[in-house]
RNA sequence: GCGCCCGUAGCUCAAUUGGAUAGAGCACCAGACUACGAAUCUGGGGGUUGGAGGUUCGAGUCCUUCCGGGCGCGCCA
């Protein structure tokens, strides 16, 4: 039996549709879909096939419609077929027809629903990224749980994936870094000099004040004593201790990271370095290859519109065309000092990502990158490294107590993932992250994160995971080995014919359907809805069993009606186990 | 000024990617607890999908334009 009842439906309505009208061409029957139907009035599916052959068949899609409805008549599948408005033909399944996917869904258990649709394709998906110079806040969470989310939905759907961190090791930012540290270094050694006096020596001014340093200072001196702070600060000084710090800073920081990551129970196959890539000379490679294809120039870029910066100079320098590829303007490559920019080491990156394998790539971002995503695009398709798409993820809001906190760099009044994961959990934050669109705002209620009502979403799903597993258990107590998950799977079904079970049913059995949709629209979110709509669809049949006595579960002078629910309970709790496998929310047993 | 994203019920958001009468939760109104968990459920009111044009069998979705909000806009990363 096939795991995708929709997919087999729709295989039938492509063969009507060849038989009676041959050599339609493969791009037309493509368009043609079989999915649910939002009005129970018009039966459980809705074909379009009609009304999207109808101009390659040279037909009317009314006269197509009831071609259909005559052709699938005697079906195996398909108990009712009738043609509907513009030439829908409407669908309605043999009650068989769901109740065979229920023996599917326990066989398969939490593989019912990985798929093919990604062909193996190579994707490799790099998220976070938090540059290694502090703590992980919440506008990292976001991208963080979206990429890792999208990742595990694409291999469910059938792709190749691999988990990308990448760690920008390398340019000025490692270098404040460094400064700060160092400054907290003195401190940690009781230096007579004050934080104004040591950052007029700081090249730039010295930034990254926050006490996240303080440990690192500390593990500085307990790690080279005072010998570090012999050599001075003066810029032609730091050379003797600029590298040694600036190493130890990034570890630290990258330690602290990793511990936020393993907090949000986020993990990375690869971890790829800036600078390793610079100090191969993969940058210069890329630049001398697209110097070779005829796509870098000296020139001068005009200067930007709207708001001119004030120090706005014309100035000659290396670059690339991006123009030619899409971009709005040409890009630096090399700074007036002839030092590379950022987007230069970027195109190595993405090289690199290429040559490793990937045959897409799929950057997650924050929407503050929105503007890179054109070069960016033009880089990759310029050095022939195959397809990049970006997803941009939207600002978060956090709200508390109905009050937005407001979040400020400078102010140092920003919420570190680690408060946030202490406030509300691990499980919310992550359920609560994919409950919108990554390309729309979002507000993160943190009262509503933790609140235990139907409001709250993650609570609503793991509560229906846990009254089914309380279900299961509870029927082994009574009728032991027979009501076990294993023994259910051969169990027989017809007895489950209620409406609110059909529906359950028909919810299970559009899994599969979902996972490939969300994970070719790389759209993670839609898993959350559809396991808000599943424990809906579950709480609802649960509470048939309050007013109706014979629709509760458990039924010990009925076992044969039992043992079908006990079928059908563990079919749901396999799948929202499944669902949020692929969201890294934990399915809890219990409610406590 | 330009680019990208967003605008859907009083509020927070969906809408099977172009499908039928735009759906949920919250809030509001009216009901339901002797249970395998009422931490829930049943029913009701609530909409010119920001405005205006266009494309076609069919538009919240695509195109044009305007309005409003967010992000970004020479060498930062």
């Amino acid at each position: 039996m096939t795991q995708d009842v929709l997919a087999a439906v729709r295989t039938r309505i492509i063969a009507a549709l060849e038989m009676a009208h041959p050599g339609l061409p493969v791009e037309v029957l493509a368009r043609v879909d079989v999915s649910s139907v939002r009005d129970p009035a018009h039966g459980e599916l809705a074909t379009n096939a009609a009304m999207v052959t109808a101009k390659a068949a040279g037909r009317k899609p009314a006269d197509l419609a009831a071609g259909l409805v005559a052709a699938l008549a005697n079906d195996g599948l398909i108990a009712v077929a009738a043609p509907a408005g513009p030439g829908f033909v409407n669908l309605t399944l043999y009650p068989a027809a769901w109740r065979e996917q229920v023996p599917v869904i326990l066989r398969a258990g939490e593989q019912y629903g990985d798929g093919t649709a990604g062909q193996g394709v190579r994707v490799n998906v790099e998220y976070v990224s938090a540059n290694p110079n502090g703590p992980m806040h919440i506008g990292h969470c976001r991208g963080a749980v979206v990429g890792d989310a999208l990742a595990n939905l694409m291999a469910k759907a059938g792709f190749t994936v691999e988990k990308e961190f990448y760690v920008n090791d390398a340019g000025a930012q490692v270098q404040a870094l460094a400064w700060a540290s160092y400054w907290r270094y003195l401190e940690a050694l009781g230096t007579a000099m004050t934080i104004e006096e040591f950052a007029a020596a700081v090249p730039g001014g010295l930034q990254y004040r926050g006490d996240y340093l303080v440990p690192v200072g500390e593990a500085l001196k307990a790690k080279f004593g005072d010998s570090l702070a012999a050599q001075g600060i003066g810029i032609a000084d730091s050379a003797g201790w600029l590298d040694t710090v600036r190493d130890f800073a990034i570890e630290m920081m990258l330690v602290s990271i990793r511990a936020d990551l393993a907090l949000l129970g986020v993990r990375h196959d690869v971890f790829s370095s800036e600078r390793k890539l610079v100090e191969a000379h993969a940058v210069d490679a890329v630049i001398t290859r697209l110097t070779a294809d005829g796509l870098v120039y000296e020139g001068t870029l005009e200067p930007p519109k709207g708001k001119l910066p004030d120090d706005w100079e014309p100035r000659e320098q290396t670059l690339f065309r991006a123009t030619q590829f899409g971009d709005d303007v040409d890009r630096a490559l090399r700074k007036s000092d002839g030092s590379n920019t950022y987007f230069a080491n970027d195109m190595a990156y993405h090289a690199d990502k290429a040559a490793r394998g990937a045959d897409l790539m799929i950057d997650v971002w924050g929407a503050d990158h929105g503007g890179y995503v054109k070069r960016m695009q033009a880089a990759v398709k310029a050095l022939g490294a195959g397809r990049l798409e970006v997803v941009l993820c939207q600002i978060v809001h956090v709200l508390k107590g109905g009050q937005a906190m407001r979040m400020s760099k400078r102010a140092g009044t920003y919420v570190t993932l680690t408060d946030l994961i202490d406030e509300v959990g691990r499980d919310a934050v992550r359920f609560t992250m994919l409950t919108r669109k990554s390309d729309a705002q979002m507000e993160f209620d943190l009262d509503a994160a933790v609140a235990q009502t139907r409001e709250n979403p993650v609570f609503y799903v793991q509560y229906a995971h846990a009254r089914c597993r309380s279900v299961l258990r509870a029927a082994v107590d009574r009728f032991g080995d027979t009501a076990a998950d294993a023994a259910l799977a051969n169990t027989p079904l017809e007895s489950l014919e209620h409406e609110a079970e059909l529906a359950l049913m028909r919810r299970l059995a559009s899994w599969p359907r979902t996972v490939e949709a969300a994970a070719l629209a790389r759209e993670p979110h839609r898993i959350a809805f559809f396991l808000y709509d599943l424990a809906g669809d579950f709480h609802t049949l649960w509470n048939r069993g309050r007013d109706d006595a014979a629709l509760r579960f458990l039924q010990d002078d009925r076992p044969t009606e039992t043992l079908a629910r006990l079928a059908l309970v563990a079919a749901t709790a396999l799948v929202i186990r499944s669902g949020l496998g692929v969201m890294g929310v934990t399915p809890v047993e219990e409610m406590r």
